[in-house]
DNA sequence: ACATACAATGAATATTGATTCATTCTTTAT
DNA sequence: ATAAAGAATGAATCAATATTCATTGTATGT
């Protein structure tokens, strides 16, 4: 035998397998998984086009492994804008708005995470991650309902609503500007004003909703 | 000039148009457009692949008709189904009951027309139909608002998350059977005790949160 | 019957990236 | 230095349909 992996090697590979998913990571959140294909990945990771399948299955697999990072990043926000001891109903508000405010913030991500036509594989992922929101909310819900402080509901589907409510109307703001369409305003960040009037709205929606109460 | 279009051949022009038309439609209408590859699509209608093309500028434009034509059908029964001297509020609810319980009732539509991947050019008429359905349901809401009867909000983000809400919590249950997941029960269309099972609640979630009130 | 203009045909071609794989480096151990 | 075992390369191939177009068929008017 006159060759053995040694740890330099494994660690090198490990750091290119990285760099690979780094750059389809960044090519994703700055274009889109359509701003993705393999070959400019590849490039830019300064590998050949190849190289790419010695460290992933396939494309599909790559970016399901793309998606599922940049989801989770979302999750974890979300999960956390969940816990305190405030109750229920504030919690859920919370995280809506952390979930909105993220998203208008990283428009071009969001939309590729909620929006963008994807590989079926990915799609799969798609639906994971909907499904996990709906779950996170659901939990509150149940919660909320255990302490009186919300009506008997179906807490899965209120959750699912929710997850609707929300993706149906980000999709509209986020979606790349059109061609076609007149020239999208997206005003700066600084001037947040123009998402509150986005985001608040919907969250009147969203409590009303699952609380059955004016606000 | 030895040859000019006369009315009969206007006439079988039109009707092998129909034809292919129709044709499109029903394997839509049974797999999704997935199920329409144009040489099929072609074959059923009893012409060659390449006649199609005399008659539709390319597949996006056949499909995109097709889909609108189904969307139609969708949109003049809400539309129906909001006219009435009710309040608005039961109007609105009458239309979201009438699209739930049409979804469920022609699922593999249904589906093709909320969620199963398709063409951009087709993913265009689909923006359209949503817009649709969240114009109908805006009028309402406002109407219900001028009348006092509703709460002042931002109607048209009222009406877009009820669009989004119906679609996720639709999305599942029309999803064509995984091979992957358990073996779907769709119970038959006669005991539709289920069908309420799931419906009611998303009309309890929408209702709420246009009105702010607990039903 | 004939010529002309159009319609229909369907096999061949185009398209668009993902994926492969024969070949060329690199690393490792002797 | 050398051979064995991998790793890397990137041009060639594949795949899956949509679309074209040279050829053949058909209706029309003289």
């Amino acid at each position: 035998m006159a060759y053995r992996e040694t740890e330099k090697m494994r660690l090198r590979k490990a750091e290119i397998r990285q760099r690979i998913f780094d750059c389809a990571y960044q090519r994703v959140s700055e274009g889109g998984f359509r701003n993705a294909p393999i070959n400019l990945v590849a490039e830019q990771a300064g590998v050949a086009t190849g190289s790419v399948y010695r460290h992933f299955e396939s494309k599909a697999e790559l970016f399901a492994e793309v998606f599922r990072r940049a989801t989770q990043i979302e999750l974890d926000k979300v999960a956390t804008a969940l816990t305190g001891d405030e109750p229920a109903l504030s919690r859920l508000e919370h995280a809506l708005r952390q979930f909105a405010e993220r998203a208008l913030r990283g428009p071009v991500m969001a939309w590729s995470l909620i929006a963008e036509p994807v590989d079926p594989r990915v799609e799969e992922e798609r639906l994971n991650y909907r499904r996990s929101y709906a779950e996170f909310f659901e939990r509150v819900i149940l919660e909320g309902v255990e302490a009186g402080s919300l009506p008997r509901q179906d807490a899965h589907l209120s959750a699912t609503c929710l997850v609707g409510a929300l993706a149906e109307s980000l999709v509209g703001p986020l979606s790349p500007p059109q061609q076609t369409a007149a020239a999208q305003h997206m005003p700066s960040a600084q001037d947040s004003s123009w998402q509150k009037v986005l985001i608040e709205p919907i969250i009147d929606f969203c409590m009303q909703g699952v609380s059955g109460q004016r606000r």
